[in-house]
DNA sequence: AGAATGATCCTCT
DNA sequence: GAGGATCATTCTC
């Protein structure tokens, strides 16, 4: 059952509490074979005084500054929109915008439990095993179908959306670090459901 | 203009 | 668990 779009809840609370709130919330996307979908159970913050956030850049002094480009420009956008953007020249990654424009804080989704369309998702990756379509970031985006064309796109609207459901309770939910980056390594800023089979890695 | 980096994934061992 | 793939973007000169 839904229990809410994404905003109000982008763009009136902070960052990691949203990616918190994302968790158990539904991805909805329509693609030309048809409906697939999955709910969100991993997610990761990344906030403006952060120093892996792509919004910012660290100063010799040691301060932080906004650096927007071309490519993370959704990040300065509306709340509530996607920040896709392509790393490591074969993946995506699928962020939601959480603040206000012209503050660079986003949450990425990096694993899903497909809900709907299982059989497309299986076939856009090319896998028999239903972990293996969405237990990371750059997989689901491929289960999806999700790329450049939707940076930028507000998430209430088709062919991609969010919707929020009932909270995961707190005592369900595993605070730990984030992964694959460089910097601020030991940011306890990664969420996801605890003991759910598509999880990335624990 | 050239070099380095990367919010990953896959294929080995 | 380690290393390579692969290339757009960003940084440095």
């Amino acid at each position: 059952m839904a229990t809410g779009a994404l905003p109000p809840c982008c763009g009136a609370r902070p960052t990691v509490e949203i990616a918190r709130r994302l968790l158990g919330a539904m991805v909805i996307r329509d693609l030309p074979e048809g409906r697939v979908a999955g709910r969100i159970v991993e997610t990761e913050a990344y906030l403006q005084d952060d120093p892996a956030c792509h919004g910012v850049r660290e100063l010799p002094d040691g301060t932080m500054a906004h650096r927007q480009t071309a490519r993370n420009a959704a990040m300065f956008g509306p709340p509530g929109c996607a920040y896709v953007y392509f790393t490591y020249g074969n993946h995506f990654m699928l962020n939601v915008v959480t603040q206000p424009a012209g503050m660079p804080e986003a949450v990425l989704i990096r694993a899903l439990e497909p809900m709907e369309g299982l059989e497309i998702m299986l076939a856009r990756r090319g896998v028999d095993n239903p972990r293996e379509t969405t237990n990371g970031p750059g997989k689901l985006t491929r289960a999806l179908g999700i790329g450049r064309e939707l940076d930028g796109h507000d998430l209430a609207q088709p062919p991609l959306q969010i919707v929020l459901h009932d909270p995961i309770p707190e005592a369900e939910i595993v605070t730990t670090t984030r992964i694959g980056i460089s910097r601020a390594i030991d940011y306890p800023w990664r969420f996801y459901v605890r003991g759910n089979h598509w999880v990335s890695r624990k």
